[in-house]
DNA sequence: ACGTTTGCGCTTTAGC
DNA sequence: GCTAAAGCGCAAACGT
């Protein structure tokens, strides 16, 4: 299975390995679950749902988004017309 | 905006309902790095990655899911003699 | 397997299936490959590899995300100091 | 932007470069279209979809490389109690 | 050559 | 239930 650890107990490692992800999956889909909740609780204090969730998305790629835009190189973009 | 709250701040209301929505976004990126660090442990270990990954998917599937996608596998793989 | 078909030959229509997909799959390989080569010739006339296909991804996306920014209440990013 | 070529005409050499690439991912866009539909056309004949692209998958892949992997989803599903 | 990082394709979930 | 989008996993591509 893999030259794993001592003693021949290479299924147990893995298991412990197995176990702590789902562990962690587990947690992620609570978290998933919270964000579904808040965009609920925005949806039922008269926001739209998708817009929200667009705006967050935006929210977050603010920073990045500028980043790509510097990381292009604007000569390239100026010669396809793009800017 | 929206009917939202007293007061007309309405956008700050909307801002709340995205901060919260980032920060948990936030904590769901930690996760998953977290998830990233335990494979590569495995890795180390002498497992294969992507075996260990699709180990923890049939883990975390309930057992009728799992028993139903293993004799379908094999059913197809028969089917076209891959076994 | 299937319900599928006459005659009791679902393993021959699924290996129809898969067959036509494996041909897709492989002209699809091939494009990507003349891709590769697109940007290795690019790269090779003194164009920076990255930065190319980063140019490329923008002049497919414009119209895009043009349209994602009108999709987008503009009240909404207001409110978040976005615009 | 680039040393590229006769004339100081790179502007022009590299929207060749990324009208053809783009020309590319369009023709990959539909083949990707045509995969689909033919999931689709299994599926409304009783197969089930995601069953057969990981069908697919095995059908595409080298037998050593798919002998080897069956062997190890086995052994790690084995050790894990999960068969 | 290897490790890191980006991009692509698939899967799953949300919205209608 | 279907269509559309987002998240996740994988693989290729760049830099060291």
């Amino acid at each position: 299975m893999a030259d794993g650890e001592v003693g021949g107990n290479a299924a147990a490692v893995l298991k412990g390995y197995v176990e702590r992800v789902d562990r962690l999956m587990e947690e992620r889909k609570g978290i998933n679950d919270d964000i579904k909740d808040i965009i609920a609780e925005a949806k039922a204090n008269g926001f739209n749902g998708p817009a929200v969730r667009r705006a967050v998305r935006m929210y977050r790629m603010e920073k990045e988004k500028r980043d790509e835009m510097i990381a292009i190189d604007d000569t390239y973009l100026a010669a396809l017309g793009l800017i």
